[in-house]
DNA sequence: CAGAAATTACACTGGTGAGTGTATTTTTCG
DNA sequence: CGAAAAATACACTCACCAGTGTAATTTCTG
């Protein structure tokens, strides 16, 4: 890796950090490139305001959730085996401690940045049409009756994302509720099913 | 109402405003006592600082979800009815503009004020508590089979936020996804209610 | 190695905003 | 009414910070 590239890596790298600890408003240049032991000036030279950095540091949060790939429909697989990985791939992602830097430095910038709430969309619309789309089939195969595949999609990513996501993100511990991401994943996905369950 | 007790809640709303409408930094104490009608003396006055201002503002947000009272079990009324009427008593909390106008306040604020995590974390833990409380009566009641009472309120929760208050608090709209608050519910409860109900 | 490209140190500008001091006017209340 | 409490106008301090200019140094690349 060059020396310049390296260079960028840190200064962003540096950036999350400081945005994460501080804020983005109580954050000065100079101190993101203190903490990335660059220059002023390397720092502006790379990303030409404070503002840009910031977009940056947004596409750094899409590119993440977009290794969620297909969730593809097996007929010849169980369903609570397919449903479980579903599930277990979403809170991977969204339960990353990198990921959720990154979210909380977004989000906490969204009220002056309107425009990332349309990014955000876009990417949390994405899973919910590919979950939709794998109980679209299962309703067709007859496995399973939801009658609407969107809502549906949107209750299993809801339950997950306010056990795994949530909470961590504004640092809110749950109290009286101590059990592991996969046992949730578990007993979400066989009530879920129950639930849809065909007559 | 004294015309010093007027002019006190005029600041806080005028902050509130100012504080949904550019976020905490990029607002000035000489534009909230602008749009307040006061002068910044009076703001400083009344609240020692912006510091203070703020947490007057965190203060306003949990008054606003302790109107959430009991979840009563009734053990001769049927359960979707009850269940559905808790749900919308939840969402009606959440799904307030004014609510969410401060919510959104705070929330941006968590990375810069980690305190304010405790405070929510009481409050959503509060609600979970009663919603557990009303499965573990109903369990008992060998009308629903909910061995995880906590977990469950969890995901009765977790699906009515997802719809009704994280999208809109952060101004993501839904794509794919157009129904009513009341179907919404409706459509959780019968589902939830099957995916728990005794075999 | 030689020239180009990137990095650095550092000083400097211009703007903004939190919080204060004060003298004056308005409101409250016995 | 009359005195105390609150509100106002306004000028002012002090600190912080985004972004720039420049000249010297280091790193890349042919």
């Amino acid at each position: 890796m060059k020396h310049s590239d390296r260079k960028r890596a840190d200064i962003l790298a540096a950036a999350v950090t400081e945005f994460r600890a501080y804020g983005y408003d109580n954050t000065s240049m100079d101190r993101i490139a203190d903490a990335a032991g660059a220059s002023k000036r390397t720092v502006y030279n790379h990303f030409g305001s404070k503002d840009q950095m910031f977009e940056a540091i947004v596409h750094e949060l899409m590119d993440r959730s977009d290794v969620l790939s297909d969730f593809r429909y097996e007929p010849d697989q169980p369903l609570p085996k397919q449903l479980k990985s579903i599930g277990n791939q979403i809170l991977n992602v969204f339960s990353d401690e990198g990921y959720r830097d990154l979210a909380r430095v977004v989000l906490s910038r969204l009220i002056v940045v309107p425009q990332c709430s349309a990014i955000i969309s876009e990417h949390s619309s994405r899973i919910n049409t590919m979950l939709a789309d794998w109980m679209r089939a299962a309703h067709r195969d007859q496995r399973l009756n939801v009658p609407r595949p969107e809502l549906a999609a949107e209750q299993f990513v809801g339950m997950l994302m306010s056990f795994g996501f949530w909470p961590a993100l504004f640092c809110v511990q749950k109290k009286g509720l101590d059990v592991k991401q996969s046992t949730f994943v578990n007993q979400t996905v066989t009530m879920f099913l129950k639930g849809y369950q065909p007559d």
